[in-house]
DNA sequence: TTGCCGGTCAAACGTATGTTTCAAACAGAC
DNA sequence: GTCTGTTTGAAACATACGTTTGACCGGCAA
């Protein structure tokens, strides 16, 4: 009943109302009456919210990043010297993902809304903070793209992680929003795993298109 | 010097304040200030914040979308029929979007970064303004592009519509930092036109991926 | 001149926010 | 049981927000 409950539960309220609102959209007064705590165990427990931001990030992040450098190292482990495909390199990190510990059935799917909230939302605390905590498994999925895409020259591998950060934290910022019009739309249940399956072979492909063409093609011209 | 000045200027600040910081972190004071206008003036000009919003959005997007319309029937009309190509379709709008006459030398930035907003923000009246005033062209972009990729099951194709939209407006969004990165790091410089030079073949690439598998591959596997 | 009206201005309104305060309740050690 | 440090509780605080008000200005028609 001490404090890992308090704690806990406003953890559990902050995360899921982050996600489905943003950060600035969601007051204090909101987490603390959803998780049936006063307001002020709040700014107790944390500090300031932004402290608690913070907080809801470490709580995922911290596990998240050790489960990936685990991966990284068996897959390396596993390559012997030669490096890892481009697509080895990427399910490795959603693999990592989707196996995490979740504490509900919502959780990868809040996991990913709040890195994509992470990217847009221009919050210059969180980007500070996030970039101190966990450059380094970033740092080190940066290097093993650029070993599996040695074909391209590093403007053209800068913009494409460029690209393919977009389509990822995009997507995964809006994703209950795009499963509900897929819903309604087709009448289709999507999981996060299968939005994952159906991401990384357009990541992988786009990566891995032609040299970009730097004029747009004579009319009527084809693709492929 | 009389309404439209103090409208412009309202228009121009907002517009440039909501793309830096979001709207919900973008206050009407800070809007008037950097106008160099009165407080009440908004709300006498445009009768809400929210309304000011949609104003921002109206005033680029009603010619663009203009332009967007005349680009198809340009295409069309070229083709004779025949379903223009995946290339093509995404060339026509991005020219479209590249060649709109730009206010200054961010205009395009902004304008990304405006759409990659509006669609990440939890703003529920935004989404139903812009669905409101813009579903026609972008209905029509959506039956273009389904018709250049036949072979795509319906759910295939509106999860990497989705992918692409993200990769576009995260990287536009964000276009202005990125040079400046990529300018610091590598000695390059780069336009707009060719950040999208790079970004249609990447979308063409992924739009055309072999169909997604729905498990991982075996380890050591290839990619292409 | 007079009256009017679109536009601007400083000031205030009501509300919501993050944060602080301080007394009360609690837990565990002695 | 008493003491001590920690956690909760209701209330208040200061500030920022979007919006409204009513006085004021300037040009223009009558």
């Amino acid at each position: 009943m001490a404090q890992s409950d308090t704690v806990d539960r406003i953890l559990d309220a902050a995360e899921e109302l982050f996600a489905d609102r943003g950060f600035s959209e969601t007051s204090l007064r909101m987490i603390t009456s959803k998780a049936k705590v006063n307001l002020a165990a709040v700014n107790y427990h944390f500090g300031s919210k932004n402290a608690l931001i913070h907080a809801v990030f470490a709580r995922f992040l911290t596990p998240f990043s050790a489960t990936l450098e685990n991966a990284f190292d068996d897959l390396e482990a596993r390559c012997e010297g030669e490096p890892p495909t481009l697509n080895q390199t990427l399910w490795a990190l959603t693999e990592s993902a989707v196996r995490m510990p979740q504490r509900n059935e919502k959780g990868i799917s809040i996991f990913m809304r709040l890195l994509g909230l992470a990217y847009t939302q221009s919050q210059g605390h969180l980007r500070k903070f996030l970039e101190q905590e966990y450059s380094q498994p970033f740092s080190r999925f940066m290097r093993l793209l650029k070993e599996a895409t040695p074909q391209l020259s590093s403007v053209d591998r800068y913009w494409r992680i460029q690209f393919m950060l977009g389509a990822t934290a995009f997507t995964m910022s809006s994703s209950d929003a795009l499963r509900d019009i897929l819903q309604n739309k087709l009448g289709v249940e999507t999981t996060v795993q299968e939005i994952a399956a159906r991401l990384v072979p357009f990541l992988a492909a786009g990566m891995q298109a032609e040299d970009a063409m730097l004029v747009p093609p004579a009319h009527k011209s084809s693709v492929a």
